[in-house]
DNA sequence: ATTTAAATTTGTAATGATTACAAACAGAGA
DNA sequence: TCTCTGTTTGTAATCATTACAAATTTAAAT
């Protein structure tokens, strides 16, 4: 449940599919978080990828995310308040961060399938729904 | 409907009614928002500010911000990629960010009533809705 | 009123995430 | 091979926020 193993065919084929030519790191770094599914901040995927790619740049990092969310492959969730957030676009559901150790967990949606294209008059693109607190294994270890 | 004005004592009583002692300076800033309720960012308070205390530090600010969050007086809001907004504390609603122009709007809150104390057994402490998209004055301009 | 201690404000330096930008590099034809 | 285009990289700049200590104000004690 926690790494699932993803090949690089399939990421290839869904960045294809979403029209981003499927460069190595590009695939690298959707690889990492269709695996993973931690939600990563950018350093996240950089301090785990440049182990495998000692030549990356922090830069490949911004530039790749910033194209995948323009691409609507992944959201950019802003949930925490230091530094912005990814998630792979798959089923809609909400978001619980963590104050103590900054884990965002999935959450089913707190309100069922809320997407208004409008409101107040005002355009609406998309809708997040953040909860804040402290997760459970956290709890724990404070007793 | 812009600039409601609000007495120095009312705003005192509020601070004493939260247990914060009503600095000058933490009067302006609380002032200046139940005054404006624009959602404002640490340089839009300081900017105004500044104006009327030549000598306002912005440390001061981000001092008074984080006092008056932690008394429950105020919300931060993150909402915005690039910095926190507040917002003082009052019935609960949910915000609109106009990707244009900054602008962050009160919605009517786009579902009952939901403050959950626990979701899959994480502690919730607070619950935010953020729509993100155009304002219909930013699409009117588009035109 | 003086003195003392505590709380508040201020200014400056440091941190850290993000962006700007230009050079280096790689791949696909011609 | 040459050229064009898109991608990656490294470095510098920007900007919000925090860290920290000195200066100032306030409240309390004598
Ligand atoms: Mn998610
Ligand atoms: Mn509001
Ligand atoms: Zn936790
Ligand atoms: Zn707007």
């Amino acid at each position: 449940m926690k790494n699932s193993p993803i090949s690089i065919e399939t990421v290839k084929n869904l960045l294809e599919a979403k029209g981003v030519k499927p460069s190595f790191q590009r695939i690298s770094v959707l690889k990492y978080m269709l695996q993973k599914k931690n939600h990563p901040s950018v350093d996240m995927i950089y301090q785990n990828l440049i182990t495998q790619i000692p030549t990356l740049s922090r830069t490949t990092i911004y530039n790749t995310l910033k194209l995948l969310n323009k691409k609507r492959v992944i959201a950019s969730l802003s949930i925490s308040d230091t530094e912005l957030r990814y998630d792979y676009i798959s089923d809609p559901h909400d978001h619980f961060l963590c104050k103590q150790c900054g884990q965002i967990f999935d959450i089913d949606a707190l309100t069922e399938a809320m997407e208004p294209k409008e409101i107040n008059g005002h355009d609406v693109h998309e809708v997040q729904v953040n909860a804040k607190g402290i997760c459970s294994s956290c709890r724990a270890k404070m007793n």
